[in-house]
DNA sequence: GCCAACGTTGGC
DNA sequence: GCCAACGTTGGC
């Protein structure tokens, strides 16, 4: 039998984990300003999940990094499509890229738009104690990335212990 | 400050 | 295209 399935069309919000070292920029950086642009990130891999899988509307865990302790602090939500990343075209910025032009843009970032902070960190150590959660990328060894896609299903685990500790 | 695990760079 | 050297990330 002949099944018709209509394909999707990018209804589907998807779930990140986006990286960001409190020193720098913490969530109560995000709460205060509501909106950023995503800059700086240089890493190709980081880059794609930007310009060809983010959609408005993506629900993103915010997580300190090289924090003591680090963890996730809270949630935010992508509200851009990727755009040409200007901290690529400021000299006076460390994220300055001479290859990257105007013309032809090599780095790109979405908005992120506050959504929560948690009352209490969700640390990291209480996400590896979590038995089902051993499939995330974030407890991979050696997994540096600074974005990261979270499945449907640790999404909704870590919401859970995030209510928890909440 | 250490260091493992990566990604990037550049000589060949 | 290989791969050694180097730089970065980020937990500990």
């Amino acid at each position: 039998m002949l099944m018709l399935v209509p394909m999707p069309i990018q209804t589907q919000t998807k779930f990140w984990l986006m990286k960001s070292e409190p020193s720098v920029y913490s969530i109560d950086c995000l709460r205060k300003d509501q909106k950023t642009l995503w800059t700086g990130v240089r890493n190709y891999q980081a880059r794609n999940f930007m310009t060809t899988d983010m959609r408005p509307g993506d629900q993103v865990f915010f997580y300190h990094s090289s924090a003591e302790p680090p963890g996730i602090a809270g949630l935010a939500k992508v509200a851009s499509l990727a755009v040409p990343d200007p901290s690529a075209f400021d000299k006076k910025s460390e994220a300055f890229d001479p290859k990257s032009t105007k013309e032809k843009p090599i780095w790109f970032c979405v908005e992120i738009q506050f959504v929560k902070r948690f009352s209490r960190l969700l640390e990291l150590s209480k996400i590896k104690a979590h038995k089902s959660l051993q499939e995330l990328l974030l407890l991979r060894p050696g997994q540096r990335l600074s974005i990261q896609p979270v499945s449907a299903k640790d999404f909704q685990t870590l919401l859970e212990l995030s209510a928890q500790v909440d």
